[in-house]
RNA sequence: CGGGGUGUAGCGCAGCCUGGUAGCGCACCUGCCUUGGGCGCAGGGGGUCGGAGGUUCAAAUCCUCUCGCCCCGACCA
């Protein structure tokens, strides 16, 4: 049966090509497995897709997808065309080499840093190796769009892309090449843009769950497009590169953008505090705990005032002296798009004071940012601006005004939730796609414009939804393995049953070897079978390194009863089945199994 | 971008400090043997030691440059 075949009419490109059922024995095909560890993999998922032969390394962050590899990726992408359709969009391919004008329009070109493949032809023009679409499908739309009827658009591609990451690594995890569904939808009005961007987010739902991983939906920062809504799906994984905090009320949200309900105030100063500001000697205090401890106070009686420096002014940010800042919620909140610390040089000459003696009282020419939990301390200590001195006795409000007041504290675990005030816990996640509410960033500088229907000329609105698809295989992998090797999800196994020959000498157990592996290919089972003249105990640990979810064994021992041992990697409990049900057993283990999941 | 490490057979590594004709394990080839958890014995093939330059009678080894790869840091006043 051609399960991978695709259906006449079927469009898609490269990496999507889908392997065709031809013969699928082990000596036909082309798996190769490593005995050791590769010396470069530091993650799991790394160590054991470069060891079971699924994929091999080309460059940094570039990897081949040998044969089983890429069966997995296949399958995969069959699930994520299944429910992106379902999901109402529709699959194009759009070129992976792009050329500069178009990121000049949208202001990418600039602004994007040197993650950025550029590339120039013959004619020393520019381009660069796509590591989004947003700008080439702006620009389809806006070629063909003119009415509001003719809205909402919704397209989406499975494509190799390129992003030239400053450190690649744990294989298909952080990888510079990598294959990505992205989808992109335009719309007349927020409330279109909002019913296709719920039915991606349980497009996403389905396509998780069907793939049988774990995986959390959380609030995601929205970088700086602004006010606009954007959720990360997340694979639960110890190693997750992404800490989320979530609630049992429901609330999750990736750190960088968790919120907190109302934090424990500051405990009540243990004395009384003077009236106005009154300068203290802090010899080479420098840390919030050490001056607290020094002035016998708690570091939540302080202002911790930082010094960051974007790319156009300096700012200094102040935070409770017992949190810590949140770089993204601050960078949202100045609207800026590069961040950082200054330097220790940098802090004297903006405050007049070395770093550590940094305080928000007399600073001029710089703007001051504070956290709301600062405005709400009724007297603290802080930094004097001045070498081994500290203010105690300031009062937020009447001894310094902050320009702006926003929230950019850092919530961690333990936290109240900002929904119901429970502590949140803190997980690990794995981000395997990210969906975003757009509104016009590139519809009105690319004039991807409609009328509406009172003929006005209007941006279109834009959504658009990202899934890696290397990385959800890796993120499947991640969360399903032991020691021996990978215990890949049915739905996403390179094969559901490998058929095993043992005793390939012995001329009876061939013929019924192969008379199973031609019963089991009848009745359409996806079977690999490992034919190959290697000993049992070399077999048995290539399995398992590679996962397949159902074994059969035939061997000598077993037929001479009349039987062969079927087990799942995944518990590894061996049932002893009668050749003459054989095909009836797997396939009813295989829909007992696919049973569990939603499909 | 900084700091460190590394590059020797397909894979994993030793040799380098103290220059003197390149080694181990696995894999591979041949034969025998063996066949339900990475067998055994015997024989064999395979490397311009990442590249370029230099020092030297002599360089995998010392020096300089270069390229690749890996790790750490992007750290909180």
């Amino acid at each position: 049966m051609a399960r991978f075949s695709r259906a006449a009419g079927e469009r898609s490109g490269p990496p999507a090509v889908v392997p065709v059922e031809g013969d699928m024995r082990w000596t036909r095909t082309f798996i190769h497995t490593l005995r050791q560890d590769p010396a470069d993999a530091e993650v799991v998922s790394h160590r054991l897709m470069v060891r079971a032969g699924l994929i091999s390394k080309v460059a940094a962050g570039i990897y081949n997808y040998l044969p089983l590899g890429l069966r997995t990726l296949a399958k995969l992408e069959r699930i994520i065309r299944e429910e992106m359709e379902h999901a109402g969009s529709s699959e194009l391919l759009m070129p992976a080499v792009t050329p500069a004008e178009l990121w000049h329009e949208s202001g990418r070109w600039s602004q994007y840093g040197p993650e950025l493949l550029r590339l120039k032809d013959r004619h020393q023009r520019d381009f660069c190796f796509g590591p989004t679409h947003e700008e080439v499908v702006t620009d389809i739309v806006r070629r063909e769009v003119r009415s509001y009827r003719q809205l909402p658009v919704n397209l989406y591609q499975i494509q190799t892309k390129f992003r030239d990451e400053v450190r690649p690594r744990f294989g298909l995890m952080r990888g510079r090449e990598f294959v990505m569904k992205d989808a992109y939808s335009f719309h007349a009005d927020p409330a279109d843009l909002e019913v296709a961007y719920r039915a991606m987010e349980t497009a996403y739902c389905r396509i998780f769950e069907r793939c049988g991983l774990s995986y959390v939906k959380v609030e995601a920062d929205t970088g700086n497009i602004g006010g606009s809504e954007s959720h990360e799906f997340m694979v639960l994984a110890d190693t997750g590169e992404d800490a989320i905090l979530s609630c049992s009320c429901g609330y999750g949200a990736n750190a960088e953008k968790a919120e907190t309900g109302a934090l424990p105030e500051a405990p009540a100063w243990p004395r009384q505090a003077p009236e106005s500001p009154e300068a203290v000697a802090t010899p080479e205090q420098t840390s919030v705990e050490d001056v607290a401890a020094f002035l016998e106070l708690e570091p939540a009686h302080f202002i911790k005032t930082m010094i960051f420096e974007t790319d156009q002014e300096f700012v200094a940010v102040l935070i409770r002296g017992d949190r810590e800042i949140n770089e993204v919620k601050l960078k949202n909140a100045l609207g800026c798009t590069h961040l950082q610390l200054a330097s220790a040089e940098k802090i004297e000459t903006v405050t007049g004071g070395p770093q550590g003696f940094s305080g928000p009282v007399g600073l001029h020419d710089v703007r001051v940012v504070a956290d709301p939990t600062v405005m709400s301390l009724a007297v603290t200590a802080t930094g004097a601006n001045a070498a081994d001195a500290h203010l105690v006795g300031v009062r937020p409000g009447r001894d310094f005004d902050p320009a702006v007041v926003a929230d950019v504290n850092l919530a961690v675990a333990g936290d109240p939730c900002p929904r119901c005030g429970q502590p949140m816990i803190e997980k690990r996640g794995i981000e395997v796609g990210h969906i975003f509410k757009l509104g016009t960033k590139y519809s009105e500088p690319m004039r991807c414009t409609f009328l509406d229907s009172e003929g006005n000329e209007q941006p279109c609105i834009m959504g658009c939804y990202g899934l890696g698809v290397g990385r959800t295989a890796a993120a499947a992998v991640e969360q399903n393995h032991d020691d021996r090797g990978i215990i890949w999800p049915l739905p996403l196994a390179p094969f559901e049953v490998v058929l095993v020959l043992l005793n390939s000498d012995q001329d009876d157990v061939v013929a019924a070897a192969e008379q199973i592996y031609g019963s089991l290919r009848a009745a359409g089972v996806d079977v690999l079978f490992d034919d190959r003249l290697e000993r049992p105990g070399v077999k048995f640990n290539d399995l398992d390194l590679i996962g397949f979810p159902v074994r059969l064994v035939v061997g000598k021992k077993g037929l001479a009863s009349g039987n062969v041992e079927l087990s799942l990697r995944r518990d590894g409990e061996r049932q002893m089945i009668p050749l003459d049900g054989v095909v009836q057993a797997v396939t009813g283990l295989l829909a007992e199994e696919r049973a569990k999941l939603p499909s």
